[in-house]
DNA sequence: GGCAATGTTAGCCG
DNA sequence: TCGGCTAACATTGC
């Protein structure tokens, strides 16, 4: 599930759950998802931290602590992070548990483990670090135009480049285009006024929408193209069949005759 | 058994 | 250097 919508939603439950609070310190169930660290040495490094604030960038998600290492999570794939009372039983695929105060913990949830928990000295160098582009929600509409302008990608290979714009994924970009009527194989570069505006206003709504559904496509608008990810689905707005295309490896949906030379 | 799955990244090619 | 593609990572489910 992790895209932005996803994250964020984490970030909300780590906010609520942990913000003003001390840790107790973290258990690691399964070393594979750590990057950067150990078992001992996160415990430790978390056991008496209190938790100042949290962030995201992208699909990356820190919990700020009062004083430096802050805690980074990336979720890959299927990772999640669940709040679980003292008498909770771990859900399946749990790797490692943060522990707050009254036995409560976080779980970091990962079943293809292609997720990471790790230690940053400063959030600022480590989104340097990992060389991603400027969070999707923070772009405005003109840094957006220049983003695409500048560029010689096709555009759902740009937007789903982190490095370019972070925090959209397969997903919602399938999501985004569709929304905004522009195929997602034209090149970024040759998007009209028009067409920029549509992409700009279509990205914060898709995503402001996604997040307020608790990113639970099931809680997502009926006339959305994530409920119809399938060849020779039908468009959701009746104009013909949803297609599949492959950019970089991954499988792309789009509606034809929605979307066709939309720029 | 085969194939694809919300992500990232290294390596190859033109 | 850039853009595109593939494989690999690890695991599950159709």
């Amino acid at each position: 599930m992790p895209e932005l919508p996803d994250v964020e939603v984490y970030r909300q439950r780590l906010q609520n759950a942990a913000r003003g609070r001390t840790l107790q310190g973290a258990r690691v169930y399964d070393g594979q998802v750590l990057a950067g660290t150990s078992a001992r040495a996160l415990d430790r490094a978390l056991r008496g931290a209190r938790v100042a604030g949290t962030r995201r960038h992208g699909k990356a998600l820190y919990a700020v602590m009062h004083r430096a290492p802050h805690l980074r999570l990336h979720f890959g794939m299927t990772g999640d992070l669940v709040l679980a009372g003292a008498d909770d039983r771990d859900p399946g695929h749990t790797r490692v548990a943060f522990l707050l105060p009254a036995g409560r913990r976080l779980l970091f949830v990962d079943q293809r483990k292609l997720g990471e928990v790790g230690l940053v000295d400063d959030v600022d160098d480590d989104v340097a670090q990992h060389d991603l582009g400027p969070d999707v929600l923070d772009l405005d509409a003109a840094a957006l135009a220049a983003l695409l302008r500048g560029s010689g990608a096709g555009l759902k290979a740009l937007l789903t480049d982190q490095q370019q714009v972070a925090g959209l994924g397969n997903i919602y970009t399938d999501e985004v285009l569709f929304q905004a009527r522009l195929d997602p194989r034209a090149p970024a570069a040759a998007l009209s006024d028009a067409g920029v505006g549509r992409l700009f206003r279509q990205t914060h709504r898709v995503l402001e929408r996604a997040v307020r559904a608790d990113a639970d496509p099931a809680a997502m608008p009926r006339g959305w193209l994530l409920h119809h990810r399938e060849d020779s689905a039908s468009c959701p707005r009746g104009n013909g069949e949803i297609r599949s295309f492959s950019v970089g490896g991954r499988r792309g949906y789009w509606c034809p005759a929605c979307q066709e030379g939309g720029t």
